[in-house]
DNA sequence: TTGAGGGATGTAATAACATAACATTTCTAC
DNA sequence: GTAGAAATGTTATGTTATTACATCCCTCAA
C-alpha cells in the first residue's frame, strides 16, 4: 500500500464512504488514514502517535486511538490482533469486520483476501458478528528466496 | 472447562504432552495451567498474576508470561489475541497452533473447533505456519435467551 | 562429590499499549 | 446567533508485556 496510486484511491474511497454515511473525513482522521495508508506495512498506534508529534502541538494517545476507532467502525482500516498493528483496507468490500489476513513474518507484508461469508463449521446456533482471521507464515517470494 | 472431569484430562494430557517432548511440566506451569483450565473462560494474565499473589514472595509479570509463553509453546492453552486472554486447549489436536475459536460476547463461553487444515484461498505460493481464526457474536443459548 | 552448564525462577525496572474523565473547540441546524 | 452535538485537546492513569540481570536447582560427567 507504498505506491501512490493505491493510496489515492484509498483517500477517495474513504471519501465516498464518509459521505455515503454521513460521517466526516476531518482534517485529523483523513491525515491519520494517510500515515496508514502510506506505510508499508502493519503500524502501531505510538507509530502514528511520533508522527503526529511535530511541533509543540503533540498529538496525545486518546485524539489517535479515536481516529483508529473511526476509521475501523468505517471498515477503512483493520487492526492486526496478534501484531497490535493498523493496515489500511485493501478492498471496498462490504464485510467490514470480517477480513483475511496473510502476514508473512519474513518481509511483513500484509495480504488481504476476500474470506467466504459462509463458515466452514460454527457451533450449533453460533450467530457470527464479526471474525478475526490472521494467517502468520512466509509469502511466495520469502520462501523462493531462501 | 470448570467442570472437574474435563480439567482432570487437562492435566493429564498436559503430562503426556511434556513426556512426549522431553519437556518439564513444573510445579508453577501446572499452577498456571490449573488456573487457566479451571477458569470459566478466558483468562488475563494479569489475573493469574493476582491469584498467584498468596503470601509475600508474590508472583511478577515475568513469572507468569514464562509459564503462559511455555504452554502456549506445546499447544495446552491459546492465547485469545482480540481479548489479550488465555484459554486451556479444549482438545488434544495436533495444529497446536490453530484453533479456531467461537467467543460468545454475551456470555463469554469459547467454543473450540477443529478447523479445516485446507485454507480455502491463501494468496499464490504463501505457506501458513500459524493463524488466529476467531470468531465473535452470540451463541446458540444467548441468541434464544433474547 | 563436586562443580560446570543449562534450564527455570525471582526481582526490579520500565516499555508498550490503551482508556477514562473532563475541558474546550468546532460544526451544524434551527 | 445560539443550542446541541460531534470532534478534539489534555491530564492522568490503567493495563499488558518485556528486558536485563541475579539466583536457584537439577543433571551429568569427571
Amino acid at each position: 500500500m507504498s505506491d501512490s496510486h493505491a493510496y489515492a484511491e484509498t483517500l477517495a474511497h474513504a471519501e465516498r464512504v464518509c459521505a455515503d454515511r454521513g460521517e466526516r473525513l476531518t482534517p485529523l482522521r483523513r491525515h491519520v488514514l494517510e500515515l496508514v495508508a502510506r506505510s508499508d506495512g502493519p503500524v502501531k498506534a505510538y507509530d502514528l502517535l511520533d508522527q503526529l508529534k511535530t511541533g509543540p502541538g503533540a498529538a496525545k494517545p486518546p485524539t489517535v486511538y479515536r481516529a483508529l476507532d473511526f476509521l475501523m467502525r468505517l471498515g477503512l482500516i483493520h487492526r492486526v490482533e496478534a501484531l497490535k498493528s493498523f493496515i489500511a483496507c485493501a478492498h471496498g468490500h462490504g464485510h467490514e469486520e470480517s477480513a483475511e489476513l496473510y502476514i508473512c513474518e519474513s518481509c511483513g507484508r500484509v495480504d488481504e483476501q476476500d474470506h467466504p461469508d459462509a463458515d466452514p463449521s460454527p457451533p450449533s446456533g453460533f450467530a457470527v458478528s464479526r471474525s478475526v482471521i490472521e494467517h502468520y507464515g512466509q509469502c511466495g517470494d520469502c520462501v523462493n528466496d531462501r
